[in-house]
DNA sequence: CGTATTATTGATTTGTCTCAAAAAGTGTGG
DNA sequence: CCACACTTTTTGAGACAAATCAATAATACG
């Protein structure tokens, strides 16, 4: 069972009633997963609220030509919320674990019946679901001012919020999350122009690589460069995705 | 003041209390605006919910280099919804009306107060919420699968929503909602790559064109060319964007 | 150590953008 | 109704980014 601490120190739960707090904690389920375990299938992700505590996960589709992939999650992210209310049309997901991860997972029903008798439950769903559309929007944007280095160099950016501290002010090393074949999927490009972009960002940016670890030597740089035309200013306070 | 009718039809609105609708009703103000006038400036953008009724309008942003457009909106769509709960780093824009429209806005502040007191306005909105998020998901997707000519094919096959009735069952006149450049720009790309796209797609699809009425003569050949690798199947149930 | 997976590099093609100019359409006042 | 200016749309030529197809290199793994 888990801790209520955990529940209401996340902003989904915060200040929610006793009661739902009872509810959903009775029916939450915490889980530990290693990499590469599959960890929802297609039936069980329309089942389930999933709250992702810690790790990289996917939720992709199987499909003839391939893995479709659906979106990719870490750190504080969630899927599922949009099967808590009727809506038609709506498919499941294979959902896998990418990195050992931690995260728990509320069947839908109780979630919805939480959700329709408690109004800051409701509230705190609504908020959460405007941040995820302004995110939407970014990405559109991104997808259609920045090209593939600055996509790169953005997510980058972004991954640096991850690092508890930064040793020097100006540097700062970090390490993908996942495959680069992953990685470009996600950022709507191929995997050979992941590649190529991503070496020709690290030799105009000053970044030092050593196989999956990036070393970024001038924040300054690649800021810079990326940022050039985004709408927001960094450092954005936007989550890695 | 608006008929209550007009609200209690309305999904956002079906449902709620009295109360709500009673407080509601009398803070809302029903419009009529002429094609090209402002109807909102940047300030007033996000101190309104806006639910259009009927004809199109758009939000942009006044910028160096010309407009910036954030989105288009079209019969019974809404904007303003993120200035609901507080939130940072959001920013107004200018609302204009591109056709003659019908339309209501309501204060944030009251349809927050609203939204924190009912329940099913709160959940109404979530729904709502979702829906656009799923949308936005599939225009990611259309941005990185289609090509020009697919992304005006598919914005001409779901403008095809908007006719009452269609004589021939496959064959379908329809008329561009506002001029080209705006279009091309909803669509992610270029005045000129429009221009082009679109006569190509007319050569090829069987799509006959007289200044900026369009009549698909054949609409198998041209879902079937657009909807090939989408993972919705036609007739999507996608409204116009 | 050999096999499988993942990543990089190379050569070519495709689609879209860019800049420039021409054409078509719209509106105004004489 | 025409002449004029202005806007919108189309067309053309060239540049460029990314996709594609193919081959090689690096890495992981039993």
């Amino acid at each position: 069972m888990l801790n209520s601490i955990i529940f209401q120190q996340n902003k989904l739960f915060a200040k929610i009633s006793d009661r739902s707090l009872q509810q959903l904690m009775q029916v939450a389920k915490y889980g530990n997963y290693q990499k590469n375990n599959v960890i929802l299938t297609y039936q069980e992700s329309s089942d389930n609220f999933l709250y992702l505590m810690t790790g990289w996960l996917k939720l992709f589709k199987q499909s003839g030509n391939g893995e479709e992939i659906v979106d990719i999650l870490t750190n504080h992210h969630y899927c599922g919320e949009q099967f808590i209310l009727p809506a038609d049309a709506l498919e499941g997901y294979i959902v896998q674990a990418i990195s050992n991860v931690e995260l728990f997972t509320i069947p839908i029903r109780w979630l919805r019946y939480c959700i329709k008798h408690d109004i800051q439950l409701s509230a705190n769903f609504l908020q959460a679901s405007f941040k995820k559309q302004q995110h939407l929007t970014m990405e559109i944007e991104h997808l259609s001012i920045q090209n593939a280095m600055q996509r790169i160099g953005c997510f980058l950016l972004r991954l640096r919020r991850f690092k508890r501290q930064d040793s020097l002010p100006h540097a700062i090393t970090l390490s993908l999350p996942c495959d680069k074949a992953l990685l470009a999927s996600r950022l709507g490009m191929r995997a050979e122009t992941f590649s190529r972009a991503l070496s020709k960002l690290c030799r105009q940016c000053d970044i030092t690589t050593h196989g999956d670890i990036l070393c970024i030597n001038d924040i300054t740089s690649i800021t810079h460069y990326v940022c050039q035309h985004c709408s927001k200013k960094f450092p954005c306070n936007e989550t890695i995705d």
